[in-house]
DNA sequence: GCCTGTGAATCCATTCACAGCT
DNA sequence: AGCTGTGAATGGATTCACAGGC
């Protein structure tokens, strides 16, 4: 199937997911997998494992299944996750330290080329991965001149929606935010937000629901 | 409308959204809000706020809107966060210590009780917050006794399912997981995954698009 | 006039079931 | 026989549109 088709937003979510078992699967020298098989590591139907893959081609052999490094990365491929990435943080609290250092970003090939913060006390420290903690008025030259391709938000709630502004202003086209904050952007921005506290409080609503039931609601 | 109507899990996810904004608008001394203007700052449709409010009961007054101060106790009674609730963390890489001393979760009575790790040389470091890291031997007996609600998992992928495994074994219910690693569970135990890195294999996603396209995929 | 609460209509995603290839 | 790729069927969730109350 060609490119043209509007393909669904769960589709992509699914498509990163897919690929984490991958890895381990291509690491541990199996070469092929049935549809059934990784649908069971996702814990997703194998009917959607099939589908979702059928909208950027066709990646399987019939009677066979898919080819472990052939699909993986083709999945990549499609993610863009085969290319490097430039980012730069925003807030460096304890959440932003603990990003700019995570070993799962830097082996995807994210990496951190610039990291912010608008408090005086924190700007000039140096950081165990190197970089120095720079003044929010850096911001945009630093952001054009290394050509950052994601911004990610690790500020309080309030500064979140100026920090977006700025990230927007020196030309960032996505934004990872973990501010418990909306942030308002133009369509041409894409932001994907991950908001912890809403994860528990999720987990709370169905705690209660078990307390009341036994079951989960 | 009663309770007894199946809640759509995208539904509790909102409601906590709804939540934020609603916590600003008290602070700011707003008393009314209209759900229209409570889904243009959650950027979601204003019958999409009714429809979920009105799952749990009637809030709004015709004509005039919601309160906001009762608004935001009745979202936080039916989500369980009007209580304290008690969790554990297994992971003391950076991450895990951004979590333990995160604010946002003591502010909203998210209260960690004991941390754990399987690295020898982690454990009996004492922390910011107060507690002292524990090896995961004593996970069973600590999380029984401190009467643990909620399990965090924030270690590396190859050992989150013994983490799991543990935790529903020392009897808790909910987990919330932040390593790149499906988790398997029975019914009885809710999970909730944050997957950071899924969520930048989407923003590269999109970026790609705009570069082909000019547009957002 | 204004805004909520809600059935009806629409839209979208998931799952089924089988044709088609190896 | 086995497993993919896919139209058709199902199942949910979102949005519309309006009746009902302030």
């Amino acid at each position: 199937m060609g490119n043209e088709t509007k393909i669904p937003a769960p589709t992509i979510e699914r498509l990163a997911q897919y690929s984490r078992p991958l890895e381990s699967l291509l690491e541990s020298g199996t070469t092929v997998i049935s549809s059934e098989k990784l649908a069971r590591l996702c814990g997703v139907n194998p009917a959607q494992v099939r589908k979702d893959l059928a909208y950027f081609g066709e990646f399987g052999v019939r009677g066979v299944g898919y080819d472990v490094a052939d699909l993986l990365a083709a999945i990549k491929k499609i993610l863009g996750s085969d290319q490097e990435w430039a980012l730069c943080i925003v807030g460096m609290g304890n959440l932003g330290r603990a990003l700019v250092e995570n070993e799962n970003f830097k082996k995807r090939g994210y990496r951190f080329v610039a990291a912010f913060d608008s408090d005086s006390r924190r700007v000039g420290t140096r950081l165990p991965c190197g970089l120095t903690i720079q003044p929010i008025s850096r911001l945009k030259e630093e952001v054009e001149s290394l050509m950052v391709d994601i911004g990610v938000i690790s500020c309080i709630p309030p500064e979140a929606q100026r920090a977006a502004d700025l990230l927007m202003d020196a030309g960032v086209k996505a934004i990872l935010n973990f501010s418990p904050a909306q942030v308002r952007t133009p369509e041409c921005c894409v932001v994907q937000n991950v908001d912890f506290s809403v994860k528990l409080e999720n987990l709370v609503y169905h705690l209660q629901k078990i307390e009341e039931t036994g079951r989960p609601g």
